[in-house]
DNA sequence: CGACGCTTTGACACAACTCAACAACCGTGG
DNA sequence: CCACGGTTGTTGAGTTGTGTCAAAGCGTCG
């Protein structure tokens, strides 16, 4: 069988413990039934029953959930190696639904696999968990962005939070990324609207802070972004 | 050995699956430590390493946030039967500070003891799983309150969703429940300042849509209320 | 009975929203 | 190759929902 063995998954999974071989395998195996998707379509939908879980391989998505008046909340932008829908598996219908914003590369979880994982390779299972808690934190963060930051904060929160998940699995360096997030789907994202975000990102580019644009971010001040937006990263 | 069937979480469970009275005995058995809080103790601090995992037995708690500036996002106010402190069991540090409100019995968790149920007893180890999905799915949800929903409508929609989560362990009737929470708790969850969730508050009652007053919520128009806040329940 | 915590109300300020118009860019098709 | 519509970004002007400050009412408990 001609599984790759590196993948965004693996990298991520490498900053908890240093996987082996056979671990390595195992995870690659679980993500070999790839499909692709081509931007724009919605695989989950919110209220959905029986869906699936997978994992992002290539490209950008967005987790959101509509409300009655056609407003949008996104909840996260998932990012290659990252698990999408594996809450829902429980629960009778999806609690959100999921589109990717580029043409990208996914992979469909068997659930019951990963049961069995944690029995058979528990440093592995516990990796996993590691993952799934750490997104699962990162909600939190984004509830307290919203709920307690000033529009410039939560947007500063947002990109250092943004450039430290692409940096875990070598999709940033340290001061810049690739970002093809519109300014609407930000603005939905941080509970603000599309207007006041692209003054709040002047804002950000006349400071010295961080500059986005054309679907590049690049961070400038990395010390005056931690401490304007009280970020800290989670481990 | 002396322990109590019956439980707030094993009420919660039940409303998954039907447990077995060797299930019951088994959960019953996991919340056998259990231990007494007085009113606005801080059981787990946030940043803190190495903490446990509990299930309140009685009482109301508090999990939250602090941020720089002093202000308080508080995440949710776990009740009888809820577990706190889960997922933060493999991130090196606690993601959120945890307090009682009103004097508590929680039970601590052997957190090694739930994978083996996992094994042993996979139904009540789903059921686990769903209510835990379920309380994340809740702060989802909060999270698009916060972002996308008005004032009014975040109250409307707090107080529904208390009250079906108090349904669910038999802490509430169809119209009613006790709530021993300030309007400063409320509006800090809301993210909203005390002095305009009084008004809201003032509001939903000049409505005839729900009171709060004296520790205790009458719930007057259900249907408006769900209409105005956009809630469904999470299955 | 005073002190404290919580609620309520008013007046005012301001952060963020809405509406509106325009500019820049892109892919598409004539 | 250029014209076109559609999407995204930018800016201004005016509005409004919510926050801040301040003070008073009201229970309750020591």
């Amino acid at each position: 069988m001609d599984t790759n063995f590196d993948s965004a998954l693996a990298r991520k999974l490498n900053a908890f413990v240093e996987l082996s071989k056979d671990e390595l395998g195992v995870l690659a195996d679980l993500q070999s039934k790839r499909c692709e998707i081509k931007r724009g379509h919605e695989v989950t939908h919110e209220g959905q029953a029986g869906q699936k879980a997978y994992i992002l391989q290539s490209g950008w998505g967005c987790s959101f959930k509509m409300v009655p008046n056609g407003g949008r909340q996104i909840i996260r932008f998932p990012i290659p190696g990252d698990c999408v829908g594996l809450r829902s598996i429980l629960l009778r219908t999806s609690d959100h639904a999921f589109s990717v914003l580029t043409d990208s590369v996914v992979s469909t979880l068997e659930t019951v696999r990963i049961l069995d994982i944690f029995n058979e390779f528990p440093r592995l299972g516990a990796a996993f968990l590691w993952a799934i808690s750490r997104d699962e934190a990162m909600v939190v963060e984004h509830l307290v962005s919203v709920g307690k930051r000033s529009a410039i904060a939560r947007a500063a929160h947002f990109f250092m939070e943004l450039a430290e998940r692409l940096r875990l699995v070598g999709l940033a360096t340290e001061t810049q990324f690739e970002c093809p997030l519109t300014q609407y789907l930000i603005a939905d994202a941080l509970g603000l609207s599309p207007v006041h975000l692209n003054r709040v990102l002047r804002q950000l580019r006349e400071r010295r802070l961080l500059t986005v644009a054309c679907g590049n971010v690049t961070i400038h001040d990395i010390g005056s972004l931690r401490e304007l937006s009280g970020y800290h990263s989670v481990d």
